[in-house]
DNA sequence: AAAGATTGAATAGTCAATCTTA
DNA sequence: TAAGATTGACTATTCAATCTTT
């Protein structure tokens, strides 16, 4: 009846806890060495990469201030001093809202455009280098799926 | 030769940087949750018990900083600052390396298992409802071989 | 001088308070 | 009053400087 599980019973003795672990170890590691890189190469910090890329995406290049923090993934509560600093360096520039004056619309410049467009290159060859390149095509798959399924049922959940 | 790549040149029209990208926004998502109701749940932050259970597991249930540095995934720069308040706390304390006087043992108290022991079944809890329940046996396998081939790649490039 | 650890100073991130407009 | 955004104040994170021991 004993079992190894009682060696160790807070480690990574099941699947998901294991997973899990290794999902975190493998964030903090390539999270950091990207933006690193990135940053070096580039002189754009991955935040700004972050916010110009959804303004670029967005429909003609602008979005409300609270769309554009709920579509960033790096700097979530910041995005109102992020902004200032990203104006300060004229890639994007604020507007009103022409249907309501509360609102505040970040769009983006066109010198914005070309940075973006010159950054991105090589921060999707760090992807690339750091983490597609390990992977078959088969595990890309299976990890996109997956994780695209957690994310969907935790949306669902909190609001 | 006009290819689709052409419309969107920057976003997930490629399936490395997609997987990385929901990569990025399940990890954000998840772990600030799983954070708030650990502590809600224990009054115990998801650093302490990064660091308890590491200590926990190591030899004789202490590590010299560094090592204990190197194993956390929370606040690997904080280490310092973080023993200190734990230690404040009562559940670990510092000792000094009998081999080495330059270096620092930070060891696990007894009321540091005490409180490790009754936070990890909510942590894990929290774990299995939040990202292990939403994925199958093979998916599981598949992102934790797939990520641990990453990391692994990555330990061998960066010292 | 170099390794191990801690600390100072600067930046980033968070939460609640405030200010403006609807 | 409530929504949208910004700001103040607090905590966390990082990097370089420092202090001690090898």
């Amino acid at each position: 009846m004993a079992k190894k599980t009682q060696r160790q019973p807070l480690a990574d003795d099941n699947l998901g806890v294991a997973t899990w672990s290794v999902f975190l170890r493998t964030h903090a590691a390539l999270v950091r060495t990207i933006e690193r890189e990135v940053e070096e190469a580039t002189g754009l910090p991955l935040s700004w990469y972050d916010v110009l890329l959804e303004l670029n995406a967005a429909e003609k290049g602008r979005l409300r201030m609270q769309e554009l923090a709920a579509r960033v993934v790096l700097s979530r509560t910041r995005v109102s001093r992020l902004v200032d600093d990203i104006e300060s360096a004229g890639m994007v520039e604020r507007q009103p809202d022409p249907d309501d004056g509360r609102a505040a619309l970040a769009a983006i410049t066109d010198l914005g455009r070309k940075e973006l467009l010159r950054a991105a290159p090589l921060y999707l060859g760090r992807i690339q280098d750091h983490f597609a390149a390990h992977l078959t095509y088969q595990q890309l798959r299976a990890i996109r799926d997956g994780l695209e399924q957690v994310l969907a049922a935790h949306e669902h959940t909190e609001p």
